[in-house]
DNA sequence: GCGTGTTTGAGATGTTATAACATATGCCCT
DNA sequence: AGGGCATATGTTATAACATCTCAAACACGC
């Protein structure tokens, strides 16, 4: 299988990448944490696309680059990496995600689409505030407001698909 | 540890089993699918409490009433409950709850508290409107709504609580 | 009772994530 | 330089979650 790998048709994913790290390395000096290597390496094929990637896929990736890497490897890098608000934990698929909103509030909305895999992040301020307004409502203090939804993307629905 | 199994102080929880198995039965006949003594069993397991219950850990308190149990008569169950809308799934804390709503759509809201390990149902229209159109916008056609937040309920907020 | 589709039994295996403990590395302080 | 501390990594093992496969039992319409 070999499916493309950017968001879309035209969009330059090395520039992509290149941003994402140079954000990365900005906000881990601006906080004073360190960007080692193994995390660097890690972020980086995280981004490789921007599908959601399996923690065991980034570990059979980064082997050819550090064979001596074990699971505890990068579910290490993926926990500072999180910390820092650079990826995203996708729940429903168990996989992670490079993120463009790059701090550490991920209130957003994720797309992510059956077919392609891709995963695209939005922050719809009339979503985010009704769900607020909701918490409250509920009494309700919550910690994250990360919302999942899982279908088809319009890229995908635009083509001839299998039935699934 | 023994931590209440009620929603709240003043609930009657036996009520709320009698009437979700109730309904359960009645929408199996009403559709004609077989709500099998298997499934009968692992849904009051799982009605037990309004907390997301694991599947081993249904698999374990499911042993004592069939020593044969084996994961997969776990899941098979699950399956067939939450294909029913009888039981959701939460996919954050990979476990599982009682469905209140009863029917196929499961488009709402999840409040899961991180003290209780309650999870409550909620469907505000304002939330999952505002999301309709977003994703009408986004071109993304949902397979699933659910929102599932974390943090900590209005009955543990009120409480001492230790911290976190 | 017979065939067909559904459900269950049984065992193995696959996948995801963390625990526990040892070792190294950088840095500040004296 | 040497000691103490915090952070990061290495290493091994295991826990936790989920599925596959193949065969046997069962329900139900004819």
């Amino acid at each position: 299988m070999n499916t493309p790998d950017t968001t879309a048709p035209s969009h330059d994913h090395q520039q992509c990448v290149k941003q994402a790290l140079a954000t990365a390395e900005h906000l881990c000096t601006q906080r004073g944490v360190q960007l080692t290597a193994i995390r660097h390496q890690v972020l980086e094929l995280i981004w490789e696309s921007h599908k959601a990637v399996k923690a065991y896929e980034l570990l059979e990736r980064f082997k050819p680059l550090k064979s001596a890497a074990k699971p505890t490897t990068i579910y290490r890098a993926l926990d500072f990496l999180i910390a820092q608000g650079l990826v995203h934990r996708v729940e429903s698929l168990n996989a992670f995600i490079g993120c463009r909103c790059s701090n550490r509030h991920h209130d957003q909305l994720l797309l992510i689409c059956k077919l392609c895999q891709e995963v695209e992040e939005r922050t719809p301020a009339g979503v985010l505030d009704a769900l607020t307004q909701e918490l409250e409502q509920a009494g309700f203090t919550a910690h994250n407001k990360a919302i999942e939804i899982r279908g088809i993307c319009h890229r995908c629905a635009g083509q001839a698909v299998p039935e699934k």
